[in-house]
DNA sequence: TTGTTGACGCTCA
DNA sequence: CTGAGCGCCAACA
């Protein structure tokens, strides 16, 4: 049970109006290639508390790949919108400027 | 037990 | 630019 309370611990990390990608977290956690890993992850996270900001959890080019798995009163888009995020079309506008990378970072 | 699937990421044509 | 394919691995039928 290690894996998800290690990234719902990284997440957990994230500054608000941050984000980050999976494939950061799983970098983060030893292996970029468990990627995969780290969406099934954050989809137990719904069910865990504190709650973890899953919203701010994006795919490498920082398009909201996850939000059909949001229930719709936390849809990824208005809770980035709240924290300052802009999210156009389902993607993250400037996510170079937003991206936060736990590596260097925590 | 085996086969499929998927909130990814990368490479190649 | 688009599409196809691959590696990875836990969950699930």
């Amino acid at each position: 049970m290690g894996f998800n309370e290690d990234v719902f611990d990284v997440v957990r990390n994230i500054p608000d109006g941050r984000v980050t990608s999976y494939g950061a977290i799983a970098k983060c956690l030893g292996d970029v290639r468990s990627s995969r890993r780290v969406g099934w992850a954050l989809n137990q996270s719904f069910k865990v508390s504190p709650l973890v900001p899953a919203h701010r959890v994006v795919n490498r080019l920082g398009m909201l790949s996850g939000a059909i798995h949001f229930p719709p009163q936390r849809s990824m888009e208005d809770e980035l919108a709240k924290e300052g995020v802009i999210v156009k079309d389902g993607q993250v506008v400037t996510f170079d400027r937003y991206f936060w990378d736990p590596m260097t970072e925590l």
